[in-house]
DNA sequence: GATGAATGAGTTTTCATTCAT
DNA sequence: GATGAATGAAAACTCATTCAT
């Protein structure tokens, strides 16, 4: 939990697989080659394996990094429904990977299952949201609506209309 | 369409390929090993190749299966809810595997959104559905709902009451 | 030696595969695969191996009968000259195979060396070939120059140009 | 032309794997399995594949190495004459393989060319051939001689009187 | 620490040959 | 006899992982 702190360099280094390999696993699939993503970030496939010393290890990163993203979001966001706007948006947009296999990454999801569920709590005490409803259907939902918004070509357009009928779903 | 009818053994294999495939791609995702379906089906890997030229082809060919199924479903289903039900609740159980990669199937999609949008006009028509909501939302919708439910462990309860959620968004 | 005669439909399906699988031999190298020789002969893959029990056999087959061409050819071309430049003219045209790897073909050879040596000393009588050009450089030019007008792109001008320095150098 | 210069060893093992797949092409044609090549050079089969991507690129590497040589040969040669001696040697003794598949060298070729078109004009500058002969002739006959070398037992003396006859019709 | 070549098991794909229809 | 589906061994090619440089 505590790892000795990185050398400058390497630091970037890691920063930049991370971000490169996110972006070619949600291109090409999990089947991606550790190869293809050295050579797009830059760095020779040792160095990979020096930061992450499997393949799985990478992808699981690659989830914590952007449940971490997500929760500090949660934090900020108002609402449940400015929350799921932007996720779903930028899922469309930067081809977020939101389910990666079944990489198990529970401490960090739950992490952000709790900021999710504050911002719950707090809509349904504004009325915003039915009483009735539960954190588990705000995830599914939110999840379900993430991966349709990868693997369609949802437009601007149909993002929010679709986004629509679930808010709609969910006011009391 | 009128490919030259199979020697009865042919075809009896084709099905039984065909269903296996889809089985074992559901159970380990599309980077299943061809010949762990050859082993399951009981043939040699050549009969797989001889059928289904690539293994892309074979993932198109079960999509394809997957489409025409559930085009049959509609038209028999009478409500869009009964419809959404079933399908998550199959893709939940069974595993379908309702988008693996992008494989092109765009004519056999295009039979199924048509038999959709015709459950959802009679809906409307009966007022249980809003006006304003239009078959693009609905397709997401399901397709968001159906990978959702592969995804995450989605109990029985989960799916009810997330499908709730989207159906009361789309009443009137 | 004695093959008992074949049915009438049996001979015709022996011809047409031995043509067509010269062709495809021709075009393709003896790597091209039987599957497609059957193909393009309009018949089955089973009967090719009911006429010829092995690639191979189908390969000599071939030889037999291009050498026995040829040896009919050289009884009737009166002149080395002649039968050089028809031979030549048709390996590069319809890319007759002459030696497809080294399939054992003695028999057939032996007949063919023999007319071409009666062509041989009909020239030497004549004035028109060297007393001291014996047979095997005779079979030995042959070859090469039927194989270098499959391998290169010769052109009709060129085939003459070579085959006129072959013919100067055996001159008296 | 200015490819980075690789590493020590894997400058030795391409060199290896070279002169390894030569050596067994020549014995085996180019259905030789890559197998084979790698374990007779002592390497692993994804050596072979860094290396040259595809079975076709290490074929057409062989080429260019050959051309290459013999491009440096042809300089040195003096003579048409001599340079025709060695390379038809060589081809039956070495097996050098002169022309796999149709694997396209063509700007190896052209330097090849070119020395042989030196040779050429020197030995026409020294009426040692006739004038009117043309380069592709001289191409012609040297690919026709060295591919019949290779397919025919030629023994040393059928190769000289086969030269013989060639450089007789060159000659004024 | 970084590099990138080598390894070798695993996967897809091809094809001669067999054999039930 | 012809057909063409099935077989399965062999080939080409890929890729996570290791390790010498």
């Amino acid at each position: 939990m505590t790892d000795k702190p990185l050398r400058a360099d390497a630091a970037r280094n890691r920063a930049r697989i991370l971000a490169t390999a996110a972006e070619v696993f949600a291109a090409k699939g999990p089947a991606a080659s550790t190869e293809e993503i050295a050579a797009r970030a830059g760095v020779a496939i040792g160095t990979i394996f020096r930061h992450f010393p499997t393949k799985e290890a990478l992808l699981a990163a690659i989830m914590k990094d952007v449940h971490a993203r997500l929760a500090a979001h949660a934090a900020t966001a108002g609402t449940l429904e400015a929350f799921f706007t932007t996720v779903v948006a930028e899922a469309a947009a930067a081809h977020t990977v939101v389910t990666l296999l079944s990489v198990d990454v529970t401490p960090a999801l739950a992490t952000l299952t709790d900021a999710i569920a504050t911002l719950l709590s707090q809509d349904q005490e504004h009325q915003r949201v039915r009483e009735d409803v539960r954190i588990d259907e705000i995830m599914a939902l939110l999840t379900a609506a993430s991966q349709g918004a990868l693997a369609a070509a949802w437009s601007e357009d149909l993002q929010t209309r679709t986004l629509a009928v679930i808010f709609a779903g969910l006011r009391p």
